[in-house]
DNA sequence: TTTTTGCTTTGACTTAGGTCAAAAAAAATA
DNA sequence: TATTTTTTTTGACCTAAGTCAAAGCAAAAA
């Protein structure tokens, strides 16, 4: 485990720590690795603790009866999930399934509390995760009830562009049928509205690879939902 | 301020706190009043603090450049509301209205920050709170994105049935106009769906009355969308 | 009480985006 | 490479729910 001495001190829940309390967090942490497609949790399990990803992807999502899904969000290296039931005393709200193989850091329950209840000021680091989480949400809510489909893919193709250091073309990180399910629509209709945004001129698809033509059409499109 | 002593040591954010940090909190904190319709903060404000609302009620929403608006929460007597730029050092996700004439305390930031990292009950509680906030985001994102409406209103009258424990008939606490735009739809929607659902003998309306006539047809609908 | 204002309902119409089916393309596996 | 499987695209069609307009009600203010 000491190889990831250096991993969970620059991770977002846990840098700024002393290195004692980087050790002790190193001494309760348990390595999990999960292949392709295995799920890591199910909506209404009892959290045994939180997740902090070291390689691949995973997405949590939530499920309907008649089996369409809706991605909440999707998590690459350094970053923790799973903690809701952690702090809540509540069971997962929504499912966790890996994307690509895995490799996570299983940090139990028992013992963070315990670190937290010692040690307050790791607590400002994991109100700071969560209250950016709660924003996220908000801006989810926002684009499934007051943007229309093609604005929510202008705004998240501009995302992944500033996410990806303003590089052009961009390359989205997941298939189109999961980016579909992230912004709450199906394979079909994303499809027919990349076909739209290239005829418009707006953008040049090729694959994963999607070139931006019109950055500021985009915007308008993502703000407004109008593209003259 | 005395007079909020026990007020304050009973809401969630602050329960099993000894008096002495009650009292701290009770003279860092100020009385806000707000009239009806009256903005608390704006959407992109920097925030001095969150509030914990003592009378009235208060909406956090979202609106779109057409003037549609999504209302994310209401928040009732002794609920905590505009946390987010306490712990994440940015702006309000989302606005907030006085949807009543309301009281509330304000907790400015900088004191509160140092009480958590002086007392691990209080950052527990708050973790809980943010992470509880957290769940109920999950399932507004699954309402809007793998719901309808029928099945998010049925899911919301239930809710509401076991909130008032469980009275019949139940009471609507907002305008119908309020409840369709926390339901992400629009009045008229609204409207005709609880015409349908009475038509079907599922419920009984009467102006903010609801008589819940069928609870396990209701149930069915929000779980599954289907009414058979 | 009357007037004004805002909330709710109803009707006619439109549309974004979903469903179903099938072909085409790409990726994974043998 | 060939073969199987998965992903993506396209077409025809359908429907939930939005828009616009108007009327009816209820609640607040004069």
């Amino acid at each position: 485990m000491e190889k990831y001495f250096q991993f969970i001190a620059e991770t977002i829940f846990f840098k700024g720590l002393p290195d004692a309390h980087i050790q002790a967090l190193l001494n309760i942490s348990r390595e999990k690795k999960f292949s392709k497609g295995e799920m890591i949790f199910f909506e209404g399990d009892n959290g045994e603790g939180f997740y902090i990803n070291v390689d691949g992807m995973v997405k949590v999502f939530k499920t309907s009866p008649d089996g369409k899904e809706q991605i909440l969000h999707i998590f690459g290296s350094g970053e923790p999930y799973g903690e809701v039931p952690v702090f809540s005393g509540k069971t997962f709200p929504a499912s966790a399934q890996a994307l690509s193989d895995c490799k996570a850091l299983l940090f139990p329950r028992q013992a963070i509390v315990e670190l937290i209840s010692a040690n307050p000021t790791i607590a400002l680091n994991m109100l700071a995760v969560l209250s950016l989480r709660l924003r996220q949400f908000t801006v989810q809510v926002e684009n499934l009830s007051l943007k229309e489909v093609p604005g929510r893919l202008a705004a998240h193709l501009l995302m992944l562009y500033f996410e990806q250091s303003q590089k052009n073309p961009i390359l989205l990180n997941i298939s189109k049928t999961q980016l579909a399910s992230l912004l709450g629509t199906i394979p079909e209709t994303l499809s027919r509205i990349l076909a739209k945004m290239a005829g418009l001129g707006l953008v040049h698809v090729q694959g994963r690879k999607i070139k931006i033509l019109d950055r500021a059409g985009l915007e308008l499109l993502a703000q407004t939902g109008r593209t003259e």
